[in-house]
DNA sequence: GAGTGGTCTAGACCACCAC
DNA sequence: TGGTGGTCTAGACCACTCT
């Protein structure tokens, strides 16, 4: 047994090439108990260090999650796919078929001091406040995403925008459809980082799980934070 | 010297706290060189390992990359910001100080065969083709992402989409503005994965940085891919 | 060649989980 | 209590960069 130890590849990247094919390959299903450490050093006949190295890459890439003391597992591919191509399908079967329920919760519509870097992009007068409505989406039953918008005060006032109430589409389609606006374009900037205490409690993971942030600049700035996804294949 | 050893926190994330520390406060400024790890072994007290893995810890962070043979160097920041605010920004000073110069380079029209994820998503007849366009994006001169649209040909046809020049203000407004369609609601896929040696050439970044690769289901489809920003404060 | 990070080993003890 | 992953050490050799 043992890695082939080919030249120019370090072993630890071997033995994740061999793990990840088997990933790949359907030899290791969705959810699937990865061997441990202690056996992978044995099959591959490297040091616990190189194994661990190994994982450590796969979980960089977000292909597994490990949990102390019980294991590492394949983490289970959840992508958000076919909410909307129906419309614009040519293969009408495809909209039968419909992927998972996808749920969106509104947690909450408050009037807040915004964060600085909501104050920078908006271009908001200093002590200006906005009305900050948070979300959380789920997918198949299980939670993946968080958002916050911020809406300036003196956009959102008097609208349903301010109230706690489900806007049907979305604020964007409110503002643009109702309130007269229009987006123009928008930037985006996106970060890693490792979740809140909060935030993985209402995502339902793992602290050492890393979320991606994506700060969305319209004429309204959506801020919303999300676990990594899966890579698709 | 050496690191305050507080119970309950691993070593090697006290390290990583003390260098996060001090690049957040700005003793170590952005493109800072870090300390080697034989300077930083003596002057925290630990083995290397535990000094590799303090950096490893702030290097998945995304606020230092390490070059071999050359050193771990402070992350410049270039996030994508203040691009639209003036528009809508009550302090028109923002305006004038505009961040840095944002190009968008079309590097190719074409029509190819789609990836079959882009089938999947738009719903495509097999062996229905569509047209790709492909851009490269650059903040004050230095690339930050790639971007490729496909646009199911029947909708591309005879429209200044399929051919290789510049949209104003992009593909989106186009269909929109002049094609009369509509953006109804879109979906989103995220991933972190490792570049592949042509994106890293291209991006001008190390083989080494993951990129975060965002599949965008509207109407049409839009693939991009962008190295990892920087964490926001 | 000197200095840097990259890989690898062997061994030890700790923390968490399940039975 | 046994098995799992988490942390830590000490030492070795390799690969890359700069001069």
């Amino acid at each position: 047994m043992g890695v082939a130890r080919v030249r120019d590849r370090p072993v630890y990247k071997q033995v994740a090439d061999a793990l990840r094919a088997a990933i790949r390959g359907g030899q290791l299903a969705d959810g699937a108990l990865l061997a441990p450490e202690t056996e992978l050093m044995a099959r591959y006949g490297v040091s616990r260090n190189s194994v661990r190295n190994a994982v450590a890459l796969l979980r960089a890439e977000g292909l597994v999650v490990t949990e102390h003391g019980r294991g590492t597992f394949v983490r289970a591919r959840r992508p958000l796919r076919r909410l909307s191509s129906s419309r614009y399908s040519k293969a009408k079967r495809e909209a039968a078929k419909q992927g998972m329920q996808v749920d969106q919760q509104l947690l909450g519509v408050e009037v807040v001091d915004p964060p600085q870097e909501v104050v920078d992009r908006l271009g908001l007068e200093p002590g200006e406040q906005v009305v900050l409505r948070r979300h959380l989406l789920s997918v198949g039953g299980e939670p993946v995403q968080l958002a916050g918008s911020h809406i300036p005060l003196d956009i959102a006032r008097g609208t349903p925008i301010e109230r706690f109430e489900k806007l049907q589409g979305g604020v964007h389609a409110l503002l643009e459809h109702d309130l007269g606006h229009k987006l123009e374009r928008f930037v985006e900037e996106l970060t890693f980082r490792m979740p809140t205490p909060e935030e993985a409690r209402q995502l339902g993971m793992g602290a050492g799980v890393p979320v991606v942030r994506l700060l969305r600049t319209l004429r309204h700035v959506l801020v919303y934070e999300m676990p990594a996804g899966d890579p698709v294949p």
